[in-house]
DNA sequence: AGCATAATTGCATGCGCATGCAAAACCGGA
DNA sequence: TCCGGTTTTGCATGCGCATGCAATTATGCT
């Protein structure tokens, strides 16, 4: 086996001076002389000289009693959902251009938070994002022992010390019935993503307090797991019976295309002729000219922008306190809710 | 500042036995009592300690020469396309059913490989992944002297010592044009993704291949950047012109459902009445019940799960030689290509 | 019980790097 | 030229862990 890494020993050899030279080299605020640092540096590429990003993260633990990796931990549930997918995409792009990096962990369940939590800290990240899901109050409060900030994505802060960057669900399925009141409707219906998930609950919960208030309750409740053909089931459920909905709301794009698709080629009905339909979310198939889906947008590059930095922030300075943040979803209207003419 | 992580001295400690006894306790193979292992367990969750993987890492280095991460690197452009941020999903859940993290590292241009995998160096991954790019000769000699075995998904290996799976663009190429061919076209299209692109060019060759050898000579190509919009604006140049095509074959099923949606509801035409459409990828949306997208499928999860296990066969055993997989795409056959009756 | 062998344990050490500290080199002014 | 002050440098050390090695204890057999 030969030799494989180079050390900064090495280094430090080949350019006759000593190993802390070469590391002072590497280290913008040392004091070193500009010209040796120079020589060093052209040595060490010379020798295709990396510095080992793991022993450096090891050994500055001594000085300020941290580790810091330069990574980021991100933690997912439903990791196939196109949603959710490029979530982490525009994550990933963010954090990188801000120079962190992300480890990347996917659970099945919203359970197993804790679990990733703790084999994500044996690698000593910096910080963590959990997307749509939370942690334990223990959890919590390990992190914030450990001096991990933590940001949850998409869900409320659960625990003291958590960050938290989320759409207002609750305005959102507020917002999605009054679109639907507007539009002259009265037979509502809801198409709900799992029926345990908050995301789903708030947003049902905004949408059938507003048209309770209107004096006009929702008619049928359906709830599918947030996929494509869970909202294609959920129109057979939905448009089988006798007394149709006029309108649908559903808590995701995805399904709402599912329930879109479904009834106007499974079924036959046209849209929004026979009924109205609202997503949520706004992602980018909606707006395709064959949809032209009536959405709730999130507006997701600013919030993960808004996410990273509050992140990048607190672990940059600790003390820093955690940020809540929410962000209203604004409604983008298109082709499946019906215009009244004035009358 | 509290003292902040816990070491396996401070378990030790507690424990009543050496740190050595509390390291062998985490390590599987190691020689230790099990009462004891269990003991220290015991006492090491109570106190919340995890073992610093980094650490790890770091003195593993001495016995066997290398350092083991567990982290898998991967270096993708494009993250935003569906497809590739639906790929980047299964890796991850493949890579960690098997025990290995992923750290993702994103690029806006191939030409930045080599620069990525520099900085992923620095954390001394024990293995890459680079999804639809490749590294320059250079680098991948770096690579192999390290010991890093590199995977290349979806190109083809282009230097020694490196593995790669993919699809076989040119096989499918020339699938699609017999689709064409047999339903009967003749003023057939291709429409690519980036022109410089190897998956489109051979993606093309193929095609135009297999449409050369049967006298049918491709009538006009027209290329985007793999997105949506950029197959709508394909459609425009496509159909504008007098002597339509009357099929098109798209390199991507992103782009050939822009072009769908383009040319149903911008220009008025049917598919498969007016031209029949060909994708490539048979993307979850191209099933969809309004679209019904032919395509040429990948099997991506069986693509995935393999680039995952040669990876991890070439990582835990550096001896073995590299492999190169190409797998076969097969046609899906829906409604977007028009059947002939007997005739 | 008495001995040989096997299983277990603790000590000491080193991985690659960053940094406190003191020695050395440098600088400018008198 | 000499001195006080400022940079620059190298030495030595420690981070948390895994492991070779020797010392110790447990086990099996006669």
């Amino acid at each position: 086996m030969p030799k494989i890494s180079i050390t900064s020993y090495d280094v430090a050899q080949a350019a006759g001076v000593s190993q802390s030279a070469v590391s002072r080299a590497y280290s913008p605020t040392a004091s070193i002389a500009d010209k040796k640092r120079k020589h060093i540096l052209k040595i060490a590429n010379q020798m295709g000289y990396r510095p080992n990003a793991i022993a450096r993260s090891m050994s500055s633990a001594r000085s300020d009693g941290r580790q810091r990796s330069g990574i980021v931990g991100v933690i997912v549930t439903r990791i196939q959902d196109p949603f959710f997918a490029n979530t982490i995409a525009l994550f990933s792009s963010l954090l990188q251009a801000k120079g962190w990096h992300m480890l990347l962990f996917t659970i099945d369940s919203p359970e197993d938070v804790d679990d990733a939590l703790h084999s994500l800290m044996q690698f000593k990240i910096d910080g963590v994002v959990i997307l749509s899901a939370i942690l334990s109050e223990h959890m919590a409060r390990t992190c914030q022992a450990n001096g991990t900030p933590v940001m949850l994505y998409n869900r409320n802060a659960s625990a003291a010390g958590i960050s938290s960057v989320q759409i207002d669900n609750y305005a959102g399925g507020q917002t999605a019935a009054e679109v639907l009141l507007n539009a002259g409707h009265s037979r509502i219906a809801f198409v709900g993503g799992i029926e345990t998930d908050k995301t789903t609950q708030e947003r049902e919960r905004g949408f059938a307090d507003r048209l309770a208030e209107a004096g006009c309750p929702v008619v049928q409740r359906e709830f599918g797991d947030y996929t494509f053909d869970s909202g294609r089931e959920a129109a057979g459920r939905l448009f089988s019976g006798r007394d149709r909905p006029d309108a649908v709301f559903c808590a995701s794009d995805v399904m709402a295309l599912g329930v879109l698709h479904a009834a106007m080629q499974d079924m036959g009905l046209r849209v929004p002729e026979d009924f109205s339909l609202v997503g949520f979310d706004d992602i980018p198939s909606a707006a395709w000219p064959g949809h032209q889906l009536t959405s709730i947008r999130q507006p997701i590059r600013r919030m993960i922008r808004e996410a990273v930095d509050i992140l990048i922030a607190r672990m940059e300075n600790p003390e820093l306190a955690p940020a809540l943040v929410t962000y209203p979803g604004v409604v983008i209207m298109r082709g499946t809710v019906r215009m009244l003419s004035a009358d």
